[in-house]
RNA sequence: GGUCGCGUAGCUCAGUUGGCUAGAGCGCUUGCCUUACAAGCAAGAUGUCAGGGGUUCGAGUCCCUUCGCGACCA
């Protein structure tokens, strides 16, 4: 076994271990009856660029639950996938078209944009399920899926389906964030505010009075918008105001377009204190307005066209103009008519497309929306998504931990705001909806029953349409966000008709009036459904050009990667095709993956998405499969740059993960990251860059724009507009290429990788653990397999079998918990300070066969079976952490002692991957580490020993004394302390290199001794020749003063009258005991310094 | 503006329902290439627990407040 490198070499074990895994067939999970179920979700990375180290953290975390559970016998399933991101993803393709070949979406159309988007997602695709593999993820490839392909999309088809019939989807008009450029409205997230130089204007409007005439009085009010005075339906001022109360209810008249708006009262929007007290309210071209105008009921004016030109609001003289030339002749108008008072100069926050960088615009637009509140469908099914979903956590089916993230969870499903799910992209789910404008039709609500409109509008020409049976409700409604809603649906009714070809549930109908008045008719289709299309389009309906939002599909993803909306078979797996429609008959087979593995058992995610994402999974999952999607739900921190910031790409402060894998190793990378899983913080992970000429690390320094590399970087034209930044080493003075998700690096040059010495602590720990196994190895020849019993067993055995057993129990708590730094803590500190430092170092003269004749051999022989028995079990322990090494060392014990175990030795599973975990909590009986290996009596005596050992070492150290030097060791002790002291007298050799001359309550001191004093033992150490009496008697002061300083402390509690009669018993008792001894060590302490004093 | 969290050693972080002398890793000091490991071993130093006030026999921990930082939501 001399081929055992001195180094753990993780680029070789992870390249061998990775095939073996997959091979084997190590991370499928099939339904098995004899199993119970684990089901991990992966929070489905988008698509739009490569992993980071967030992503890295969550996979660790989700990795090391699904192989511990596969150890504990569980089928243990990770779902892996990614997801489309619409937003985020077209916008990358099209940003990097434009730059590239100066195109777009428009020059080049929906199917070509598309088509590229694809060649996008296959790219990134393939990258981001590379790392996720180079990262050790044990997931079910075979099961990978993505939001748009036929299983999932299959999945979004039906439930828009269903909410559709069930009269919970609506369209209606709400304030988007506009990107005039892109023509394209951008999500919340997409959109950042700047500071930008801008005037604050302040204009006046007359006051007309009730017979319709000005009064003569003016209203003052300011703006940053003067154009927007074009769909101004209101000016404001608060109704405690009173220089303005007199004024509420009359009207003024806006100067520009003669057009008379009301003078109302909102104490929400007005302010008295601010400016005139005054405000002009927009509603169509601002927020607040806008919340302003659904309170008061007033008229929502859109002024713009899609490209921000003014429409045919702004009449003739401003209709066309762009808004900005339109603000300035606004201006350059009132001023004209009197009514401009002052200008000054202001910085203003505004609103930013992160898409396009240019400034967005509030825009009233025609949305889709998924209703939250309270609604009764058709058949007089009651449904309350929110409300279900609060439920289902306050009921605890699904519970969070840490426990405090389920307010983030309530308190925004309280909100019950309906889910806006249209976008205004390419990329996505096309909304399943047919419309027509009904115009002229008999569509109009006079014109007799709905049902039989239809039915009379699709007679003759429509063969399928015109057989259904319909049944219709009416709702009028107007939701909290003053949305207008539906007005009437109609269902297809379930009744398989003979001549008509709908099998059931295909086709839903609404007809709404839009705002002038049109009955506009919506016709949802179901999957599959291309005649009914065929004959919607043949009769003039027109299939919405809207995509749904992204989060709509990933809602899904727990019931949809399982194969629903399909009940009767398995979903396919990679390489197999989708089930056809004929095969889809078999009446009595079931989708068994689907029963088996839902609902899932945790998910574990970041607390950023807990409202977008984590909500609506338990709402679609409640809906469409009537149970959670999961039973917990972990919230890990997030990781943060140096300075704590995000680490984003525009930042530039990100990390690919594998770099730090290429550096440090994945074993590293991924024990570190686990060391980071606490329940509190966000983790600070300062980084640098290595100069690949001289190595130096060039720490990442704050910049203006966020954290960036100093000294100052070289920017380098690239390709169009994108740019290359080169980085010169402060240290050798050449300059690199440097490791940033922004742009690709060049191969073919020296790049600078990002480099953190927080992987140390991985990296380090697993050569660590690897030497130990190398030493145990080594130590292994003549190994035998073969039954010991626990009176073979030494001190030092039963030891770290207690130890082990302990610790293995905690980790396996603390994974429960989901406490990953704990459980990290737990178990380096066990290998490390225990087995390590301890352990291997008590059993060398064992393994050396130094014990007496044949006894010496036997003691050798179970000293091997206790050390491969600990060995294994860590191994177990440390796999779901570090799952490389693992098996590496797995194997390699393999071959030297297949057979092992404690007491009894078994044959070893063919992978670590597949062996037990070594505590079953469900049946301890058959634990590998029996609780009664736990001995608390013997750790006590244990650390007496060590403490002693300690001491000893430590007047070594202070009087610089080679370690090869003997010392002698007198214990003045009470007798059993002193028989148990001389039980294990070879260690104090072997550890301390100290004889233990004399244990006992009658050992003095023998002179020109340096001393230690122990809880209850008192040590000297004869040092002839070598004491220096001034420093020894120096050394006893210092420690006779720390403990007077103690007992000062504790001898002022007991004192204390409140403090006995208040403290709990058993605390006033410790108190006694501490001070007991401490005094005891004083007196120690004292009669040393006496003698040294006398001397 | 609302909600939640954070501030503990030079750095990154632990610290259960308040209760023995506040801990870990890195870094630092000293001595060691001791036949598993220098990515290591042995020994050691290092704290106004952000500031102020309160409750309590007792506060890093609970309450109030000020300051600083972060995240999410509008």
């Amino acid at each position: 076994m001399s081929d055992i490198p001195k180094q753990y070499q993780p680029a070789e074990s992870q390249a061998k271990w990775l095939d073996f895994w997959k091979n084997n067939g190590y991370f499928d999970a099939n339904p098995n009856a004899e199993k119970k179920p684990h089901t991990i979700m992966i929070p489905l990375p988008n698509v739009t660029g490569a992993l980071h180290m967030g992503h890295a953290l969550n996979g660790t975390l989700q990795d090391l639950i699904t192989r511990w559970r596969r150890m504990q016998g569980y089928e243990s399933l990770w779902m892996p996938g990614t997801d489309h991101a619409g937003i985020a993803t077209q916008a990358v393709v099209e940003r990097r078209m434009f730059e590239e070949e100066g195109l777009t979406r428009h020059d080049i159309g929906r199917e070509a944009l598309v088509e590229r988007i694809w060649k996008w997602k296959d790219a990134y695709e393939k990258r981001i399920l590379e790392q996720l593999r180079q990262l050790g993820a044990s997931c079910d490839w075979r099961r990978t899926r993505f939001t748009l392909d036929d299983v999932c999309s299959k999945a979004v088809r039906r439930t828009f389906f269903n909410f559709f019939k069930d009269g919970l989807i609506f369209r209606g008009k709400r304030l988007v964030n506009w990107d005039p450029h892109l023509q394209t409205a951008v999500a919340n997230d997409e959109v950042f505010h700047e500071e930008v130089d801008g005037h604050f204007w302040t204009f006046t409007y007359p006051v007309i009075g009730e017979d319709g005439e000005p009064t003569g009085e003016k209203l003052a009010f300011s703006t940053t918008r003067p154009e927007t005075m074009i769909g101004d339906s209101a000016v404001c001022v608060h109704p405690t105001d009173e220089r303005y109360e007199h004024l509420v209810g009359l009207k003024c008249r806006i100067p520009v377009t003669g057009r008379d708006i009301p003078i109302i009262a909102d104490a929400l929007l007005a302010k008295k204190e601010l400016g005139t007290g005054c405000v002009k309210v927009t509603p169509a071209h601002d927020h607040n307005d806008y919340a302003c105008g659904l309170r008061n009921n007033l008229e929502q004016i859109n002024i713009l066209n899609p490209d921000a030109t003014i429409n045919e609001h702004g009449g003739e003289a401003y209709q066309g103009m762009d808004r900005y030339d339109c603000r300035k002749k606004i201006v350059a108008d009132m001023e004209a008519l009197g009514h401009f008072v002052e200008v000054e100069d202001r910085k203003i926050e505004l609103a930013h497309s992160d898409r396009s960088k240019t400034p967005v615009e509030p825009y009233l637009s025609d949305q889709w929306f998924i209703r939250m509140g309270e609604w009764t469908t058709l058949d007089g099914k009651k449904i309350d998504l929110s409300q279900s979903a609060m439920d289902a956590v306050s009921k605890r089916d699904v519970r969070f931990f840490p426990q405090r993230y389920q307010r983030t969870y309530l308190d925004w499903l309280g909100e019950k705001r309906d889910w806006c799910i249209s976008r205004q992209l390419w990329w996505g789910h096309r909304i399943p909806v047919w419309v027509k404008e009904a115009n002229n039709d008999a569509f109009t609500q006079d014109a007799g029953p709905f049902a039989e409109q239809l039915k009379s509008f699709f007679a003759g020409d429509s063969k399928v349409l015109s057989s259904l049976n319909l049944q219709t409700q009416m709702s009028f409604q107007r939701n909290e966000d003053g949305v207008l809603a539906l007005e009437e649906f109609s269902v297809q009714q379930s009744d398989s008709g003979d001549e008509a070809k709908i099998s059931n549930d295909q086709i839903a109908f609404h007809r709404f009036l839009n705002e002038s008045g049109t009955p506009v008719l919506l016709a949802c289709v179901a999957d599959g459904a291309n005649e009914l299309e065929a004959e919607l389009e043949a009769k003039g309906f027109v299939q919405e050009e809207d995509v749904l939002d992204t989060w709509f599909s990933s809602a899904l993803w727990p019931h949809a990667t399982l194969g629903w909306p399909d009940t009767k078979h398995n979903p396919p797996l990679a390489g197999e095709s989708a089930i056809s429609d004929s095969e889809s008959q078999i009446a009595d087979s079931r989708n068994e993956v689907l029963d088996y593995f839902y609902p899932g058992s945790v998910l574990i995610t970041s607390r950023d998405i807990i409202t977008l994402w984590v909500a609506r999974m338990v709402l679609t999952g409640l809906y469409n499969m009537g149970d959670i999607p999961f039973a917990h739900v972990h919230v890990h921190p997030k990781i943060l740059d140096g300075f704590g910031q995000t680490m984003s790409k525009s930042k530039g402060n990100g990390c690919d993960p594998q770099d730090l894998i290429d550096r440090y190793g994945t074993d590293a990378v991924r024990f570190t990251i686990s060391s980071f899983a606490g329940e509190t913080q966000d983790v600070k992970l300062p980084m640098g860059y290595e100069c690949p000429h001289c190595q130096h690390v060039i720490p990442q320094a704050l910049d203006d724009g966020g954290p960036m590399v100093k000294p100052e970087t070289v920017k380098v034209k690239l390709r169009g507009s994108s740019e290359k930044v080169l980085m010169p080493c402060p240290k050798c003075k050449q300059e690199s290429q440097f490791s940033t998700p922004q742009y690709d690096l060049d191969p073919s040059q020296p790049a600078a990788r990002m480099v953190s010495e927080r992987f140390e602590y991985g990296r380090n720990f697993c050569n660590k653990f690897w030497n130990a196994a190398r030493f145990a190895m080594l130590n292994l020849e003549g190994y035998s397999p073969g039954e010991f019993t626990e009176a073979d067993l030494q001190l030092e055995d039963r030891w770290v079998l207690s130890r082990l057993t302990r610790v293995a129990n905690e980790v396996t708590t603390l994974l429960g918990r989901y406490q990953f730094d704990k459980a990290t803590q737990a178990i380096r500190d066990f290998t490390w300070n225990e087995f390590c430092d301890w352990y291997l170092e008590m059993i060398k003269p064992r393994l050396r066969g130094e014990g007496q004749g044949a006894s010496g051999e036997g003691e050798k022989a179970t000293a091997q079976r206790v050390l491969v028995a600990v060995l294994d079990n860590l191994i177990r322990l440390l796999q779901p952490f570090t799952p490389f090494i693992c098996e590496e060392l797995w194997q390699r014990l393999q071959e030297i002692a297949p057979q092992r175990g404690l007491f009894t030795p078994e044959a070893a599973a063919e992978s670590v991957m597949v062996a037990a975990w070594p505590v079953n909590s469900d049946e301890p009986e058959k634990s590998l580490l029996p609780e009664s290996l736990r001995d608390d009596a013997l750790e006590g005596r244990f650390s007496r020993l060590q403490e002693t050992v300690i001491a000893v070492r430590n007047i070594r150290a202070v009087y610089s004394i080679a370690p090869s030097q003997p010392l002698q060791l007198h214990l003045k002790c009470e007798t059993e302390v002193a028989n148990e002291l001389r039980g294990c007298a070879d260690q104090f050799d072997n550890l301390a290199k100290a004889i233990l001359e004399a244990a006992g309550a009658e050992v003095t001191r023998p002179n020109a001794s340096a001393s230690f004093s122990l809880n209850d033992a008192d040590g000297y150490v004869p040092l002839e020749g070598l004491i220096d009496v001034a420093a020894e008697l120096d050394r006893q002061q210092k420690e006779a003063d720390k403990l007077r300083g103690f007992i000062k402390g504790h001898s002022a509690k007991l004192s204390n009258e409140k403090f006995v009669n208040n403290a709990p018993a058993n605390v006033v008792a410790d108190v006694r005991e501490t001070l007991a001894n401490l005094e005891k060590q004083l007196e120690s302490v004292e009669a040393v310094i006496a003698q040294l004093s006398g001397k």
